[in-house]
DNA sequence: ATTTGTTTTAACTGTTTGGTTAAATCGAAT
DNA sequence: ATTCGATTTAACCAAACAGTTAAAACAAAT
């Protein structure tokens, strides 16, 4: 009887997912995430009291899959190079499975940036090792110095920036193409880190 | 009476915009746009017949202010410097004064694709020229050879996304400070053109 | 003074939507 | 056999919302 309950449970939330992924919190319905999970709607009504309490927790549920990745990335990297290389790679490689999530967080976060706060509590990112990573690099003189902020929010930009600008990558520059906007993302990986590298390091033979 | 007329019509286009790109079109409400522009929701539709066409003229109209600007700083631009230089400037200045724009491009882009032909139709860009100052760049032996859609992808992404990411980057970089978060913003112009040639430019006393 | 287009007022329609309710059904555990 | 939580059915409510309508007021041009 247990394993009914999760189990609906979590396909309310799948299907929740789903749909707020796509079309946000305002443009999201009940009854379509009743469909999504096969299910009615007094009985997602009956699991999740309102939309608002269905919606925090799928969101919840989302951004901590992208701060858990940062989390990881940071605390298993040795040094700024492999920082680098593990975050552009892991960073691309979890979006390509879910395309339209970094859209659904940034436009939720915006209209509502209280979100936030509730997600600092839960997922506290150390970023003062991020910090630290790009100090030794450049203490060492491997790497020049840089503001470890714009540094990350380059990494991240450089990232998520082409699957929030798919219309308009396809459409002013592949020609409205799906075949070549997904050629762009598979080169993406490899071209952000020698990108990011050619920046970083003043003699190329130390990469 | 044709003045009156064009005020009145700019009134509810200007407000409009303001409700819209705060809202999105699935969070705004007539009423609203009616009570911004000071005139009552029977006027709204004496103008606008329906929200759909007042979403697509507001939308036209914040859209084609985007590509006005590439499509200026493409043509003003002698080689691959200038156009760096003009870009990145220009669009961060330009976002600086409508902060919220990005997010609501994008996710109405998102939510229908299908905006993005009808503004092609009307701002078509002239990506050519803007290779042609890349593949110049890289001929003279100026720049590393790149692709040039990686490369426009770079610069936006570096200059947009900071926008858009706003409340992850003062929640998890900045703490929550607004001033902070202000004072990252005025560093990135010169930041984001010193990153990126530093990336481009193999001895750095070519720049 | 009359016409014409603009604007207001205010009530109204029809639909969508989030949420509720009550009764019935079903399945498993006791 | 009974109990209890999960689930369905189906109807319902109240609020929000896009859009309409008709009549009146208004302002400028003729």
């Amino acid at each position: 009887m247990v394993s009914v309950t999760e189990n609906t449970e979590q396909k309310i939330i799948d299907a929740a997912c789903k749909v707020f992924i796509l079309k946000g919190m305002d443009g999201a319905r009940m009854q379509e995430i009743a469909d999504e999970a096969g299910i009615n709607k007094a009985l997602l009504h009956y699991y999740f009291r309102s939309k608002n309490k269905l919606f925090d927790r799928v969101f919840v549920e989302i951004f901590s899959g992208i701060t858990t990745l940062l989390s990881d990335v940071v605390s298993s990297s040795a040094d700024i190079v492999e920082l680098i290389d593990n975050m552009v790679h892991n960073y691309i490689h979890l979006i390509s499975e879910r395309p339209f999530v970094p859209d659904f967080v940034l436009h939720e976060l915006n209209r509502n940036p209280q979100l936030i706060v509730e997600q600092i509590k839960l997922n506290g990112i150390d970023f003062s090792k991020f910090q630290q990573l790009i100090i030794n690099g450049v203490t060492k003189n491997k790497i020049r110095p840089i503001n470890p902020v714009h540094l990350i929010v380059n990494i991240l930009s450089m990232c998520i920036f082409p699957f929030v600008a798919k219309p308009i990558i396809m459409g002013f520059m592949l020609n409205g193409d799906e075949a070549k906007y997904q050629h762009f993302i598979d080169e993406r990986t490899e071209h952000v880190t020698t990108f990011i590298k050619n920046s970083l390091f003043i003699n190329p033979a130390e990469k």
